[in-house]
DNA sequence: GATGTTGCTGCAATGCGTTGCAATAACGCC
DNA sequence: GGCGTTATTGCAACGCATTGCAGCAACATC
């Protein structure tokens, strides 16, 4: 981690150390606010904007990706997971992973037909699942 | 409206006429901020929190559907639209609208699939378009 | 180990959106 | 028109996230 920043003449700082802890914890999605919240476990000096703002350049080196759930509020995963977009119940709240292949329909079609490449992480598609039906 | 609300036991006020007055102008994509904004202007006692919940009563009529856009923030859109997705740069900010028939391959394989039924108005997909690649 | 550069932090303020609660005012009914 | 019921409003406080800025401290260099 330390030479990844200096790579780029980024600094390693204390506060950057507790994030990337507190990340290599951390499995799965968590939201901005549980982050800065288990910051502050480790050290309740710990100021929100710094959290924010490192989680900026560790997505940056890739180290991170966050999309928005269906509440608006930042979702953080930690890599390297695999590559997947997120569906989510309106009726239930459940939610489940799309795989890279899963998605791969609307991927290649959206590349071929428009020339846009998809960028799967932050995808959320709502609907209702089958048990809600 | 009012009849629909009635349907329903709800009540016709000063402050839903106003916000429907408002979206009746409206037509594409407006964050709530603006919503309120608009509200405003034609009264300018309005308050934010009457808005927003008027938004979801009306959500929930069926006037108005909502999402997030790539920053997180509200974005709501008019009725009667054609359904639709949403495609964002991330490089230039640009934004597209994907139709239902361009979806129809990844909501018929999430159907097929998982019993999944998608719901496209809130989706955002974000990505790169041909341009900034 | 001392020094200069400049990336980071802490803090305070701001913006968007939500929630709890007491007071208000639509609505149905007489 | 007056009255009771209860959906809605206004307001204040809160939560999450972002931004601007001055002071601090990590790092490279000597």
């Amino acid at each position: 981690m330390r030479e990844r920043l200096h790579a780029r003449g980024l600094r390693w700082t204390p506060q950057r150390r507790a994030l990337v802890t507190v990340l290599s914890q951390t499995r799965g999605h968590v939201t901005g606010a549980v982050l800065v919240e288990r910051c502050r476990e480790q050290d309740p000096s710990t100021i929100p904007s710094t959290v924010y703002r490192t989680l900026e350049v560790l997505e940056e080196l890739g180290i991170v990706r966050h999309g928005h759930g269906p509440d608006g509020h930042q979702q953080y995963h930690v890599l390297p997971d695999a590559e997947h977009g997120h569906l989510h119940c309106r009726a239930c709240g459940g939610a489940w992973e799309i795989s890279a292949e899963e998605a791969s329909s609307i991927v290649a079609a959206l590349e071929s037909a428009r020339g846009f490449t998809v960028d799967l992480s932050p995808v959320t598609i709502v609907g209702r699942c089958r048990d809600c039906r």
